[in-house]
DNA sequence: TCGGTACTTTACCAACTGGTTAATTAACCA
DNA sequence: TGGTTAATTAACCAGTTGGTAAAGTACCGA
């Protein structure tokens, strides 16, 4: 089958779909740390082995993870060229919140006598 | 009633959940512009003001947006913090996709004769 | 006071999410 | 071969999401 093809509006879709949960984006704390198995990223969860098998194809369907095979184990390992694509997402907006404080600084200004 | 009172987590959910998706993305894009009224919020899309009121609920929740009342009008003002938050969670894994070409340039190294 | 403009609320719908338990697949090991 | 371990798939469920159409609210201006 062809590959996805998605525009990439809906690979940001995605990417902030799969980032707008705790459990997913703790997985991705720990495999920022190095690879880890299924089991390994469940143990710290009070959830079930299916559920974190869920987590985990969401964010391979995201692109920020990738998935191997070792015997009976399934090491997954960070693959952050998504991430990237949100920090220039979020970078074009760092103006806006920065001129708050330029407003500041015009205030802090202001009031020097 | 006291103010929703969540977590740094919880705040994160909403605001990469509110951000999975193009329409408001594009809306916070306007009003990175500027100020905006509903109607002119809803004018670029072929939706119906009741999906964009929705939108709208959906970003202010985030903290994205606030919301004022001139007679009729609804005027939204983008409110970055939330921004800000993503972009501080999105740096640290800044160092992970840097390490690739961290490694291409050991690799780069080691083929120079 | 009455009509129009701007927007929200309500009620509804189909699709998706995040969880469960039970069953299945696959590989190792004794 | 048969049991154990690792993980996925299937079936199900309740709650959320993104959309609609229709009704309601609120303000302005003639």
């Amino acid at each position: 089958m062809p590959t996805a093809e998605l525009t990439e509006d809906e690979r940001l879709d995605e990417t902030f779909a799969a980032l707008a949960n705790s459990t997913r984006r703790a997985i991705l704390a720990r495999l920022a740390t190095g690879e880890a198995n299924v089991g390994e990223l469940a143990e710290p969860f009070d959830l079930s082995m299916p559920a974190i098998s869920k987590h985990l194809a969401v964010l391979e369907r995201a692109g920020l993870i990738s998935r191997g095979q070792r015997a009976q184990y399934r090491p997954c390992t960070l693959t952050p060229e998504p991430l990237e694509a949100v920090a220039t997402w979020t970078e074009y907006y760092r103006p806006v919140w920065e001129a708050r404080f330029d407003r500041l600084g015009d205030y802090l200004a202001d009031i020097q006598p």
